[in-house]
Parts: C-alpha cells; sequence; structure tokens
DNA sequence: CATGAATGAGTATTCATTCAT
DNA sequence: AATGAATGAATACTCATTCAT
C-alpha cells in the first residue's frame, strides 16, 4: 500500500520495477519542482534509469503526468475511505474524511504536493478540485463528502451554504495546514489535528442555540457607496 | 520609478505604457501557466510588444517576476488594511480582513492566482503565506491578521490554537473558494460570501455554550496506542 | 597630434567633438575586447553619447571600425616618419623607424592594440601586415622600412632575406615587447628600448667578420629520418 | 578521458568521434573568427553535429575553449621539447626550441593561430606569453627558454637583457614570420627558417668582435633632456 | 542634430524525444 | 528490453540598427 516500500531486493527481477522506480522519481521531483521545472533527464536520473527506457513506459511526459495523477488521486480517495463507515453520525464521518486528508498528507507529502501541483496547473483547471472526491471506478453515484453535507443539511445539522463553500470550509483549512507541515513551518501533533478537525466541524455545523451572530455586510461587492 | 512619464499621450491604448503592458500580461499569464510556463515571448506577444523591450524594464526573468510580485503583493495588503479599524470589535476586524481578501480574489483574479502561484513556487519556500499580511513598508510590528488572533486569544473570544492553524482556518477556505469562483464553479454572491465569512468565525471562534463536543480520536498518527 | 588631448572644454560647441569621442571610445573598448566583445551600447556609454549618435557620423559598426583603423594606421605611419631622414646610414633610419613603433605603442597603447586587434581579426586577413608601412594618401611608392632593407642589401649591410623575414626580425620582437609592456609584464626603460633595437639590428646586419656561424639544419620539415 | 572507446568503427569519416570533430572545428574556427566571432551553431556545422551535441562534451563554450587550449598548448610544448637535450651547446638549444615553434605554426596552422588568439583574448591576459614554455605537467622547474637564456648569459654568449625582452628577440619574429606563412604571404623553406633562426640568434648572442656598435639615443620617451 | 526606446534577428544553452546498439 | 548518445526545436537573453520625438 505504500508505494515507498518496494524497495524489495536489489535485483531487477521484480516485474514493474523500473515503472514504479519511474513513478516515485517523478512524484517526488514534481512536487518539489512542478511539472516544467522537472527534466525527464532528471527524472531518469533519480529512478536509476535511462532517459529511453521512461518512453517504454509513458508516451511522453504529458502522459507520465497524468497516468501518475489519476493513480496517485485513486490511491488517495481509497485511503479516505478505507474504515469509513456511511452509517455513522454525520459528524463522525465529517471527521473520518477530513483526518483522513491530514494523515494522507503527512505521510504521503511527495504525493500530497504532486496532487496540488496538478491541480494548480493548466491541467487541473478542468478537472477541478470539486471531482476530488470523485469515486475511481466512477461508479457516478454522488461522492462521499457530498453525502455527508447532503445528509447534514437534510437533518439540519449541517449549514444551508452551497457544496462548494462547505467543501471549501472543510478542506481549505487542512490544504492550508499540511503545507506548512510539510514545509516544516509547524509541527502537527495530535492535538492540533484534533482541535483543528473540531474547528472545520464548527465552522459547516448548522449552531442552533442563542449564539448565533448576524454578519454586517456593507456592500463590497459593487464600487458604488451607499449614502 | 516609472520609466515613462505616464503623460496622456494622444492614442488610446497607450494607457500605462510599455512597463504596464509587460506587468499585465506577466500577471495574466504566470497566473494560468505558471513561471516555467510561461516563456518570455508569450509574455512579449501578450503585452504586444517586441522581446527585447522587455529586457529594457526589467534585468531579466527573475526579477520581472520577483517585482511584480513585490507590487502586487504590496497592493494586495494595502486593499485589505483599507477602512481597517484596528479599535473595531474582534470579530469584526477578523471579518474586515478575511473580506478583504474575498474582495480582492473577485476582482483581481490575474493577481490573486499569480501571488499563489507565486507562493507555490521554489521562490515562495522562504517567504511564506504565514507573511501573507506582512506589512509593505515593513515597519517591524505584528501582523494585522496575528494582532487579532492574539488580542482575539486574550479575550478569551478565539480557540486556545496554534497561529499557523488559526490562519489555516481563517484564509484556507477562502482561497479555496475564490479559486473556485475564478474557475467558474461557482458564483459567489454576497450572501454566500457573508455566510462564509461567518462560518470562518465559527471556525476559530472560542465557543462558551454546552454544545461543545470533544473530537473521538482514534490516534492515527503513530501506530502505537497511548495507555 | 595625440588624440587624447583634445579634451580642450567641457562645452560641446567643439566641432566634431561627439565624432572623436566615439573615436576615442571605439579605440579604446575594442583594443580591449575586441570587436565583438564590444557592443555599440557600450561605446555610445563610453563617449557619452547616445546610441543613435553613432550612426550620424558611421553607417554601420563595420564601417566605424575600419574608418577609426584607417585613420589610426595612418597616424602612426606618419608618427614614424617624423623626424626622418632618408639620407642617413641604414642602420639610423633602421633604428629610427623602429624606435618609432617602440614609442607609439607605449604613449599609444590603445591605438596599438586596436591595430594588432584588427590585424588579428578576418579584416586583417587581407590587409597584411606587409602593408603596415604604407603611404598614408598611396602615392605608390616603396615603403620606407622596405627602402631601408633594399637599400641596405645593395650595400651589403643587411642579410640577403626575404623581405617578410626582415620586416619580422625587426617589428616581431617590437610588437612582442609592448604588448607584454602594456599588459604590465615589464617596465619598458630606455636602456631596453635601445638595447632591444641594436639587438635587432643584430639580427639583420650582414655580418663580415669571422664569426659567422651556419646552422645545422636537420631537415625537420619533412617526417622522413635521414639514416 | 575520452568518452568514446575509439574503437574503429565501420564507417569511415567516423575517426575520431564526436568530440575530436568538436574540438577540430572549434580550432579551426576560432583560429579565424576569434572566440566572439564563432558561434556555437557554426562550430556544430562545421563539425557535422547538432548544436547540443556540444554540451554533451564540454559544459559550456568557455570551458570549450578552455579544454580545448590547455590541450593543445601542451601539445604544442611537448612538441618543441621532443628530441631536445639540454646537455647540448646553448646555441644549438636555442635553435632547436625556436626551430620547433616554426614547425609547429607551419604544420599545425589553425593550432598555432588558436593559441595566438588565446593569448590577444582577455583569457589570456593572466597567462602571459611568457609562459609560453612551461612544463604541461608542470613541475614548477624554470622553463626551458629560459634556461637556455640563464645558462647563455652566465657562460657569456647571450646579452644581458632582460628575460622579456630576449623572449621576444626570439620569439617574435618567429610569431610574425609563420602568420605571414599561414596568411599565404612567404612561402617558408628551410633555407628562410634556418637563416632566420640564425638571424635570431644573431640577435641575443653576445658580441665579442669589434663591430659593436652603440645605439644614438635621442632620448625620446621623456621630454627633458638628461645633461 | 541628438537621443534612447523599441525591435527582431541572432546567440548560448536546455530538454523532450528518438534510435542504433 | 534497456540504454544513453544525438538531435533540433524552444528558451532566455543580447545587440546592431531604426525612428519618433
Amino acid at each position: 500500500m505504500n508505494i515507498h516500500s518496494t524497495k524489495t531486493s536489489p535485483t531487477q527481477t521484480e516485474t514493474g520495477s523500473k515503472r514504479e522506480l519511474i513513478i516515485h522519481a517523478t512524484i517526488k521531483l514534481i512536487s518539489e519542482y512542478g511539472f516544467h521545472g522537472t527534466p525527464i533527464s532528471m527524472i531518469a536520473q533519480e529512478a536509476g534509469v535511462g532517459a529511453g527506457t521512461i518512453y517504454r513506459y509513458f508516451k511522453d511526459k504529458d502522459t507520465l503526468v497524468l497516468e501518475i495523477f489519476t493513480q496517485v488521486n485513486c490511491d488517495f480517495k481509497q485511503t479516505l475511505l478505507h474504515g469509513y463507515d456511511a452509517n455513522q453520525a454525520i459528524r463522525d464521518r465529517f471527521i473520518h474524511l477530513c483526518r483522513g486528508i491530514f494523515l494522507y498528507g503527512i505521510q504521503n507529502p511527495y504525493e500530497f504536493k504532486f496532487i496540488e501541483q496538478f491541480y494548480n496547473s493548466p491541467y487541473g483547471t478542468s478537472l477541478r478540485r470539486e471531482k476530488l472526491f470523485c469515486n475511481c471506478g466512477d461508479t457516478g453515484q454522488a461522492l462521499p463528502l457530498e453525502q455527508v453535507f447532503a445528509a447534514g443539511q437534510a437533518q439540519q445539522v449541517i449549514k444551508e451554504l452551497p457544496l462548494a463553500a462547505l467543501i471549501a470550509l472543510a478542506i481549505g483549512p487542512i490544504i492550508f495546514l499540511v503545507k506548512d507541515s510539510i514545509a516544516g513551518l509547524i509541527q502537527l501533533d495530535e492535538a492540533t489535528i484534533n482541535n483543528t478537525l473540531a474547528a472545520c466541524w464548527d465552522a459547516i455545523q448548522q449552531k442552533t442555540g442563542p449564539n448565533r451572530q448576524p454578519v454586517v455586510t456593507p456592500s463590497s461587492l459593487s464600487s458604488e457607496e451607499k449614502p
């Protein structure tokens, strides 16, 4: 399951070994230097294979990255679903999925940054983050986090916000924090993760009590001032 | 500082001189394709100038981008501080700053994505997002959002989370949503903005009432259980 | 006569002033960096004029250099003839001309190196050093040094060597030494100059005494060894 | 050191591998046009290789030229020492070394001019011609020609002139003549070479007989006359 | 006349891709 | 299958030359 543990033996009898080496090298380097900042020759060197060899496994550089993204993204999604129980309470399901993102990012920093790089590139403009949780085999059914939100709204435990906003409130802070963590700006201990997850829940949960507070809105989108 | 004397020339497209044309083209293209994905020749074409002309205004490509970033980032920060009153309530100040990010992103999509690209590039690894709100002239004092958080924690209206986490909870969702908005995935009306801002506040505010709920933590970072 | 002494006044009323400034700058820079290593812009800056101005005085860069060479070379030749008396003894005439080269090189290092640069460039391949002493207005008559050599051979005071060889023996050492002097590798005092000139004369003079010595010539041009 | 294994391949032009082709082309073109006057593309074309290929063998243009110079200069020096016997008479040793320069220049015109170009370029300003005869492996001991001069002066067969002057008198004419020869201005037969070498010896040898003649020196370097 | 901003052809260098071994 | 030498198109940058002011 862990991609990095493939180093079984020094001999190259392992089927697909080279392919894996190439994939690892690509993820690592592109996560750091980006698509255009990572020459094929660098990938070949990091992978310990000849440059020409890469073209035996992938048609060209674009295909290489696209295929790797598909695979990594799929792994990522499946990781999230591991231990997921659709019958749990809304909040538990929410926390489960979001914690999964946290953990995945911390444990797979290269893959995490690779995915981010991809979404920030022209490639990722069409595909969008909303599809982050699309099913791998693509059965077409609604995605887990969306299901949670929909169910939560039906039960009136989650705010009546557009889906995109809910996703942003849930995922935005996590991506942000994981990046900082990978950059070494913060050491994410379990307490911080838990508290942050709880805070994310606070952001989206429908509050019932009297401490709701309206937002003052000085109509700032339009440039004309009110008298 | 401006090479051209900005005299309003008879021709009409002349608005802002070649330097401005180059800057605009650079922001637009790099915001979409990134630094390495944007050749100088492409910038020249988009700006409608000769490639050599760019080098009359900027020493090299690096300088071009760095100078533009400095300027754009400065504009951005000053926009945020416009109308900001440090004597207002914590929540109001928080909402003011965060709304500013929203509005800036919506009104200046290229600049917004350009800043994002920059922070995600090797350039931006040292500079970090935490410094997003640093002062332009750099008086050295604590940054506005950090001040709000510090003051809020002192007043016990903001959660006791690490600064990085608070920033993530505040800014993460906004960046995420603005990107989706720029990508055309969501139409951000004022209600959505306001509600999202309120939700961000919910994420960081210290709750006092009885509806606090602990997070179940299945100790997922380390494999060994704590007794 | 000295080109460098044109700095009469700071005001630019001096007719032809700009032209002279350009010529000075060109000689200085090309003597140091060579033709391809000296951009027009650098010449303009050194001369303190606009780049476009150079094209008011010279058609293009090639013409600029060619014209300057012609002028400098002419000045050089005329300098050599200053005080020259065709009625003096062969040796005196020889020494006079050769000393002139020495002095010219030491007093006009930029011009000297400029001429050298020119001869080492593709330009100078057609023109050749044999024409170093050609007449300025080109009256077609034999050149001074050649006349000296011819007269000397007629009087049997100069060796029966090809003209090119005599010129090489006379001028080669001087050029070599002046270059070293300009490079700061040797301080040329008058004694050294005089002694070197005397040595040059020794090289070409027809020896009459018994201390003539044949050269052992192991036929080295062809690769086959003698048995 | 040689990338290619120099195996004699079936094709015929393959002599010397791409690296050699590049080196030859570089020497030929730079000897004619100089460093700045010789684009990489021209070298590639002359060598019959792709421009990119050059960079497989040399880091950049500077390295290309520097490496070639080192090699050519080393070859040159070793050629001079071939058959050299430090126990011979001063004059014989002198003639041997100087003849070597002659022959090398005639047989390797491109290499000869390449070396000249190099010494006349900004590169060669630090390295100087005086080091022309430095040892390849650089044992640090005095250079052959200098040794000859020193020994000759000790034996009072060579004039008491500064070393630089002696070198100039010895080498200057040869370089001059070889250049003319390469330019096709003179056909150097063995007699001319031998006689020129003898003349060079005449220039530096300490004369003992009565035909020494003082030089009239009209104090030309400084304007003030000595009393 | 003088200028220097503007330009595009030209230069050094890199890199995705191919192909002979 | 695997390699990496070879390539040329593409990229950043320079510079001779022009021309509007």
